[in-house]
DNA sequence: CCGTATCCAATAAGATACTG
DNA sequence: CAGTATCTTATTGGATACGG
């Protein structure tokens, strides 16, 4: 628990240093990234955050609640569980924090070997896809994580990412979200994951992420 | 200094943990703001991030620099004073925090009375601007903060900013900039502050930027 | 004047154990 | 499973002193 009531402001009007008053706190985007496709429960934020406490687990979702960020909510019974999720304002800012990622990845010092989670790797699906190169390309890839389902439907040099049932999809992909990232972004071979469906489809797919150019080390000599 | 040699990091392969690890910090992408348009001394940057202290600063423009995001150098003789400078990677960050901000200026907690610096305020002109409003408006518009001038140029239903004498321009704002923000952004009569040239022309500009209406107070009732 | 280094007090984060 | 409580450690910011 926070010892003063005051937290730590920018006293600043700019609307860059509100939103770090809003979510510069350690963990809190990731914790936005984590709620990007849908309600979560905080033993999946947790799992899916690596490193983070309980109880800053706990801090970050009041303060965002109390920002209007996230909110509680019911699943439907018979699960009837806690979950939390964004609001329609709070799920506004996860295309802007996936451009960060995006921009962060042409670091020379980002590692791509690290664990990554199944939302971390759907977001960075939207933020990577190169729309020339999935020009004519229709199709339904299903994710199976274990812990959830997500589908990415690519038509019309597009692409879309929900959580949803992978049923109807023309390909599934299932495994880690490790392994399948390492499969789809880092060049590893097919078989490191389970590949249900169309397989050709699913080699195409793994054409549409280019990775961004690293920085060179020590900066254009301009 | 850092009393541990190893820095905190997010061990997590996504972008955004990345982002997070190069300007997550306190006071980072406000720094990166301040250097969005050209070097800047030490003492320029402290006097405007309200609130920093001058160590944590140090560190933080030493972290940057090892990031590859700004650089050290020198302004060409007879000044020869050392200012710190993006870096092009550096600066491509700029438009996505400018994003950030826009979001963030809709939270109801968002106080737009609090100071604001220079580069703050022609960021703002830059995300807050509106295309339509400006169409078929062309022009010059300079702002003179005593510290340094800027100039805002409108074109082509676009717009551009950059730090540069004011001279040639059609209108010119001179004042400090939390009174130019409130002509600007808040209504405030154009007296606040003293205006040169085509003052028309200044009554326009200060319709190219609508805030974006605020989040209501407990969210959408979805 | 332009920073940098050091010390100090307050606070935020992390680790771990524990409770309903 | 969903958090709290408690303790330890790390970071921040302010003051001040110092070097070019």
């Amino acid at each position: 628990m926070r010892q003063s009531d005051e937290k730590r402001r920018y006293d600043d009007a700019c609307g860059l240093a509100h939103a770090l008053d809003l979510l510069g706190d350690r963990w809190a985007m990731l914790v936005v990234r984590e709620l990007a496709y849908g309600p979560r429960r905080f033993s999946g934020l947790k799992a899916d955050l690596p490193g983070i406490s309980a109880n800053v687990l706990t801090q970050r979702l009041a303060e965002l609640e109390r920002s209007g960020i996230i909110r509680k909510s019911k699943l439907p019974p018979p699960a009837s569980v806690q979950v939390y999720e964004a609001t329609p304002w709070g799920l506004e800012v996860a295309p802007v924090i996936g451009r960060l990622g995006k921009w962060a990845a042409r670091s020379p010092a980002h590692d791509p070997t690290l664990p990554m989670s199944p939302a971390a790797l759907m977001m960075s699906f939207e933020t990577l896809f190169d729309p020339e190169r999935a020009a004519g390309l229709r199709g339904r890839f299903g994710f199976r994580f274990g812990s959830a389902d997500y589908i990415a439907t690519v038509s019309g040099g597009a692409i879309t990412v929900a959580r949803r049932d992978c049923a109807g999809c023309d390909v599934v992909f299932t495994g880690e979200s490790n392994d399948i990232a390492a499969v789809i972004h880092g060049g590893a071979p097919l078989e490191l994951v389970r590949v249900e469906g169309d397989r050709s489809l699913a080699e195409k797919f793994r054409t549409l992420f280019p990775l961004p150019e690293k920085v060179e080390t020590l900066g254009p000599l301009a």
